[in-house]
RNA sequence: GUGGCUGUAGCUCAGCUGGUAGAGCUCCUGGUUGUGGUCCAGGCGGUCGGGGGUUCGAGUCCCCUCAGCCACCCCA
C-alpha cells in the first residue's frame, strides 16, 4: 500500500479505463430513456430518515440495519439514500407534479449507499440508473417500463439475462397471504430446516429458496401469492402478461418473488443474469400503487425499476478501448513551442481531437507518446517553421503548410 | 452482522523448513545530438496492507486490526 488512505470499506475509485464503459452504458440509457419521454430528475443524495422508514417500510433490512443515517448540526436526522423512488415520489408530490400531464415519465442516475457487507457487485456506495411512471395504474405502464429495461440489456448486449416475473396483489392481499403462508409453515414445522423454522415469521417467502428436500416438500403444497389474487388484480396481471407476449418478451412467471422493500403491489418483477456469482440481479422494480399515499400525497398509482451499473459492467465484462487522437502536434525544434499551442487549439476549435507534449520530451518521446495515444496524424514542427504531416499508421511523411492545417487534415488522406 | 480464503513494486506474480526482497509488464533515459510501434542496455519504483508480540534476527511464526473475495444474509 504505496499511501496510508484507501478507499472506505466497500467503495471504489472509477479509474478512466472503468469509466468509459461506464460512459458507454449511460450514453445507451440515455437514448433508450430519450426516446420514450422519460426525463431525467435528480433528487439530493440525502434525505429526512423519516422519509425511507416510511417509504421503504420500518420492517426491511434496507431501513433496520443497512442505512447510513447521521444527524445534521441543526439535530435533524438525514439518511444518505438507500433507494431512489422514495426520494423521486417525494419530488413529485413537493412539485405538485399531479397537476402536470399524468402519467410523469422520470428517469435517473446516481450513487446510493447501503450498509452491507461488501462482496463482488455488491457495494456500500454503489450507482443505479432507473425509470419511474408515475400517475397511471394502466398495464401498459407496466409493459413500457419493462419493455425499457429489456432493451437496454438488450442493446448493451449484457449475456445470460432472464426476466422473472410476479404479482403481489394489493397491500390487503398480499398481508392475507402472508398469514396463510406463514399459517401452512407453522403446521408443518417438524419438517423444516432450523433457519427456515425461524424465518417463519421474519420473511416466510425464503423458504420457497430452501434447497433442503424436507422443506421442499412441505413448499409444494403451500399456497403462492398469484393463487390469492383477487379478480381486478388479476385481471391487470393477465394484461401485463398478454402484452409481454405481444412483445416478445420471455419471462419466467414465478410466484415465489420477492422485493426487499414494503412499498411494492401488484406487478414485480426481476432481471437476473446468470454470469454474475451470488449478486445476480442486475435490475428490477415493480408497481407501487401506495407509496405516494403513504408520504402524505392524493392515491397515486406508479410503476418503475432500478439497475445496478455495477453488476451490469460486471456481467459485460468488457474494456471499452479507449479512442485514438485525431492528431499529435509534435515540436523538433524547441522554437516552435508556442506555435504548437495555437496549431493544437487552431484543430481542437475546428473539431479535432488534438494533443501536444506537456512534459517536455524529446522528438523521439514525443513520437512515442503520439503512437501510445493512438494519434492517427503527427504534425512535426521543424525549426525555420517548416512541418512534416506524418501517417502513424503508414509510417508516410510529406511537407505540410501549416498556413492551410485544416486542409491538410481533411485532404490527403494517405 | 456470522463463517471461510486471501493481501509482496502502478499491474500480474515468485520468494523452500525464519537470516534484513526478486521477475515479467508498465513508465523514464540512452543506443539513433530531429522521428513511434521491434530489439538491446540502463534507470525510477516496495517501511513485504497496518499495529503489536516471539526471536540474536520475521515477508516467512503468534495476536489484533484494515481491505478484497466466497458462502450465509440481503438486494441493484
Amino acid at each position: 500500500m504505496a499511501s496510508k488512505f484507501q478507499a472506505p470499506r466497500g467503495t471504489f475509485d472509477v479509474l478512466p479505463a472503468a469509466g468509459r464503459a461506464r460512459a458507454r452504458l449511460q450514453a445507451v440509457a440515455t437514448g433508450i430513456f430519450e426516446r420514450a419521454g422519460y426525463e431525467m430528475i435528480q433528487t439530493p443524495t440525502f434525505e429526512d430518515t423519516d422519509l425511507f422508514e416510511r417509504g421503504v417500510g420500518k420492517s426491511t433490512d434496507i431501513v433496520r440495519k443497512e442505512m447510513f443515517t447521521f444527524e445534521d448540526k441543526g439535530e435533524r436526522s438525514l439518511t444518505l439514500r438507500p433507494e431512489g423512488t422514495a426520494p423521486i415520489c417525494r419530488a413529485y408530490l413537493e412539485h405538485g407534479m399531479h397537476k402536470q400531464a399524468q402519467p410523469v415519465k422520470l428517469s435517473y442516475v446516481g450513487p446510493f449507499f447501503r450498509h452491507e457487507r461488501p462482496q463482488a457487485g455488491r457495494y456500500r456506495q454503489f450507482h443505479q440508473l432507473g425509470i419511474e411512471a408515475i400517475g397511471t395504474d394502466s398495464p401498459l405502464a407496466d409493459a413500457e417500463v419493462i419493455m425499457l429495461l429489456s432493451d437496454l440489456l438488450g442493446e448493451l448486449g449484457v449475456p445470460g439475462v432472464a426476466l422473472r416475473l410476479g404479482s403481489l396483489g394489493s397491500l390487503d392481499a398480499r398481508a392475507a397471504y402472508l398469514e396463510e403462508l406463514k399459517a401452512h409453515l407453522h403446521r408443518h414445522e417438524g419438517d423444516l430446516t432450523a433457519d427456515v423454522r425461524e424465518r417463519i415469521d421474519i420473511n416466510p417467502l425464503r423458504a420457497f429458496d430452501s434447497d433442503d428436500a424436507g422443506v421442499q416438500g412441505v413448499m409444494a403444497s403451500a399456497p403462492t401469492i398469484l393463487d390469492a389474487l383477487s379478480a381486478e388484480d388479476q385481471e391487470h396481471f393477465d394484461e401485463v402478461r398478454a402484452l409481454l407476449d405481444a412483445a416478445g418478451i420471455g419471462y419466467e412467471l414465478d410466484g415465489t418473488l420477492v422485493r426487499g422493500i414494503d412499498y411494492y403491489t401488484r406487478t414485480i418483477f426481476s432481471f437476473v443474469c446468470d454470469a454474475l456469482g451470488g449478486q445476480s440481479e442486475i435490475g428490477g422494480g415493480g408497481r407501487y400503487d401506495g407509496l405516494i399515499e403513504q408520504l402524505g400525497g392524493p392515491a397515486t398509482p406508479a410503476v418503475g425499476w432500478a439497475a445496478g451499473i455495477e453488476r451490469i459492467l460486471l456481467a459485460l465484462d468488457e474494456e471499452e478501448p479507449r479512442r485514438g487522437r485525431d492528431a499529435f502536434v509534435a515540436i523538433a525544434d524547441p522554437e516552435q513551442r508556442r506555435r504548437a499551442m495555437a496549431l493544437v487549439t487552431e484543430l481542437r476549435n475546428a473539431g479535432f481531437s488534438a494533443e501536444m507534449d506537456l512534459a517536455g520530451r524529446g522528438l523521439k518521446g514525443q513520437l512515442k507518446h503520439a503512437d501510445r495515444i493512438g494519434a492517427a496524424r503527427v504534425l512535426i514542427l521543424e525549426a525555420g517553421g517548416t512541418a512534416q504531416l506524418r501517417d502513424m499508421a503508414s509510417g508516410e511523411q510529406r511537407a505540410a503548410d501549416t498556413g492551410n492545417l485544416l486542409g491538410e487534415m481533411t485532404g490527403g488522406e494517405a
